[in-house]
DNA sequence: GTAGACCTTGAAGTGCGCTACAAGGTCAAG
DNA sequence: CTTGACCTTGTAGCGCACTTCAAGGTCTAC
């Protein structure tokens, strides 16, 4: 099958099947005698083992370890528990930072119900967003 | 106070201090003769309020779209207050996919524990990532 | 022979919040 | 008069996963 067909297939589009070729998630396809990639089963398989492991937390890089490893002819089974279980310390520390954060909003939202927009004239930008913060550490991203 | 101190007082680098000059959330400052840039403490302020706002999840864009309205003489209570529950519905949709993403990441590292690597020989990369997906809806980012 | 759908390559752009670099001007101390 | 710490400007790079663009080759149908 050609690019167009394996994307289809995996519902993404040429342009990121090239893209993985490009980070070494997959391999250097057989060509046509026009130059035209051409795939079979196996790299749909690859394709979706791909999006299988981005869907559990893995970045490309992650993953292009993994394939990698089964590329050697190694068994990545070690491996890929250890990522598995560093994702999860990973999720469970994200978990706790949005728990602060979402602590911080209600208190905000909160104080903000019993804030005059009237007395909001202050030297900084808005009365509601001022005063104490109670995150001893930090609270960015979403 | 020129721009170092600036930095010093906050915290921050003096490449910081402009860069948010440059995307419009600190007004431009007086300059002393030679060109430096001359601050007061209606600057410190301003620039503990983006702090602020940024440590309850707002993006620099969304910051200087509420310094604008103080800045153009309104008040800007009313969409602080709808920036904040926008963001919490994202904290708390996050949340939500980061239990999925724990549950599965839980499930797959269980599932390893009785999957023998001497069977990890597969068309695809590894069984441990092979199979059913649960999620019904992605589960990217960490 | 030409329209249109496919394919090729390499390079640059996206969003976010900085951070770093290059090449130079300014100022106080010794 | 030189050292070194500060300041100025503009520009480019980072990480991440793509996406888009430009400029062209190829194949099928009419």
């Amino acid at each position: 099958m050609l690019i167009g067909e394996l994307a289809d297939t995996v519902g993404l589009n040429n342009q990121t099947i090239r893209f993985y070729e490009r980070e070494g998630l997959l391999p250097a396809p057989r060509r046509a005698a026009n130059g035209y990639r051409t795939y079979d089963d196996s790299s749909v398989s690859r394709v979706l083992f791909i999006r299988g492991a981005q869907s559990a937390g893995l970045t490309l890089a992650e993953i292009g370890s993994v394939v990698d490893l089964r590329d050697e002819g190694d068994v990545p089974c070690t491996h890929v528990v250890t990522l598995l279980r560093g994702k999860l310390d990973g999720v469970r520390a994200r978990q706790a930072e949005l728990a602060v954060l979402e602590a911080e909003l209600e208190r905000l939202i909160a104080r903000s119900r019993h804030l005059d927009p009237a007395d909001c004239t202050d030297s900084s930008v808005c009365h509601i967003l001022d005063e104490p913060r109670r995150n001893g550490r930090d609270g960015h991203g979403q």
